[in-house]
DNA sequence: CATTACCAAGCAAGCGCTAGGTTTGTAAAG
DNA sequence: CTTTACAAACCTAGCGCTTGCTTGGTAATG
């Protein structure tokens, strides 16, 4: 017996509590592959990623972090409580990236394209897989997780329509252009380049982020 | 027995190839509930868009056209091709549209602004759930299927850069402006909004496609 | 009498998850 | 320095259920 190897050896005096709430960012970028529930929950965004939340079978995560299936019901009560806290992570991870951003900024066009930039980065950066399971594999969350998840995501847009309605008062953006709407197709603009953006091609984020901030505020330029 | 109802009063002359190529618009929007493979995929675009492929049944997709569920694999070979078969006829019907949308424009900004205009009505109107399962489930086709699918969207894409290089040459879209990153901005813009736009809200479909005409092409107005 | 459309019944495989026991690392008590 | 105690981490084995799909047959149409 005992014939398993991938044993950890920092056994971790960190609190591992079940529940999730108030997550102490196990996930990324460190922290991520210090605990077995960071462990699993790096894997989890992978695969999650790769194959769709549905189509990751609890085994296929077992063996991505090289122990048993029923092994992972030790860290966390259900496979739909993981899916929870891979998003509850990345949202509060990128939350806090995005006020960060805002710290060196001072016109509302420095604001604009460090939000831009930093919602970028969420995207196409390290936490990029989490934040494509967030956005796809929504509809396999309860009702009661898509409420609570849902009021972490209003804080963040809260962030971005305060920059824009800000930009609007001071005529950076047109009395006639609607921010709800400007956010939304901007948020798509961003949100998709999870799909085509590769970090090896010639344009770096930061020249991906100056063609968005061209795009939607040619008024500020 | 023969206890159930919903049997097709139109036996349908029209050629059912269960192959699948040369689909001739079953799904929407003539031509879609005439028959049972019609039905069925109208079924499966909608649940497919509501539930996500894994999580749609053979027999949920069953039930809610009324039949049972191994009836279903008289018309298709596997789930996997009730899926392929939907995305293919949506490309289909979509490329027409976009294709039809430039025979009454003349100008490159005309033109852009019914691209904008017809690729939005693809995605908020009557294929809308169809071209949600087109872009979100893609991951639960084989490779063959998305090789085949691939070359289909080419062509879609194709006549967008076409449009796009002619207004850059004419000079409606600036110098130092990649038209490939600009397409792909656009249209994630664009699929975003099968999440947010609700037909019923105060904004048409014309209106938002003028915002976004205004958002990523600034120069051409 | 062939074709199309369907039903009834069920199989094999895979799924999330559980139960009960074993190993391992930490630390206080003797 | 050992002993005892304990919890975290993990394993083995498998249960109960759902899944996509098959088989063999029947009813209706032209």
């Amino acid at each position: 017996m005992a014939g398993n190897p991938n044993r950890s050896q920092q056994p971790s005096n960190a609190s591992v509590a079940n529940g999730s709430s108030k997550a102490s960012a196990d996930l990324l970028p460190n922290g991520m592959e210090n605990t077995p529930r960071g462990r699993l929950l790096a894997a989890a965004a992978h695969l999650f990623r790769m194959k769709g939340f549905e189509r990751t079978t609890v085994r296929d995560l077992a063996q991505e972090v090289g122990i048993q299936s029923g092994s992972i019901f030790h860290h966390f009560k259900t496979k739909e409580e993981i899916l929870r806290c891979v998003m509850e992570e990345v949202i509060h991870l990128n939350t806090e990236r995005l006020r960060a951003s805002m710290a060196t900024a001072s016109t509302p066009q420095e604001k604009l394209y460090e939000l831009i930039r930093a919602e970028l980065n969420s995207i196409v950066g390290e936490t990029g897989e989490a934040m494509a399971v967030l956005i796809f594999e929504w509809r396999c969350l309860k009702e009661d997780s898509q409420q609570y998840l849902l009021e972490l995501r209003n804080h963040y847009e809260r962030i971005w329509l305060n920059v824009l309605e800000e930009a609007k008062k001071e005529g950076q953006i047109a009395a006639d252009r609607d921010v709800v709407v400007l956010r939304r197709l901007l948020g798509g603009a961003l949100a998709w380049s999870n799909y085509w953006y590769r970090s090896e091609g010639k344009l770096d984020i930061d020249q991906l982020a100056k063609q968005t901030l061209y795009m939607a505020f040619p008024e500020g330029l």
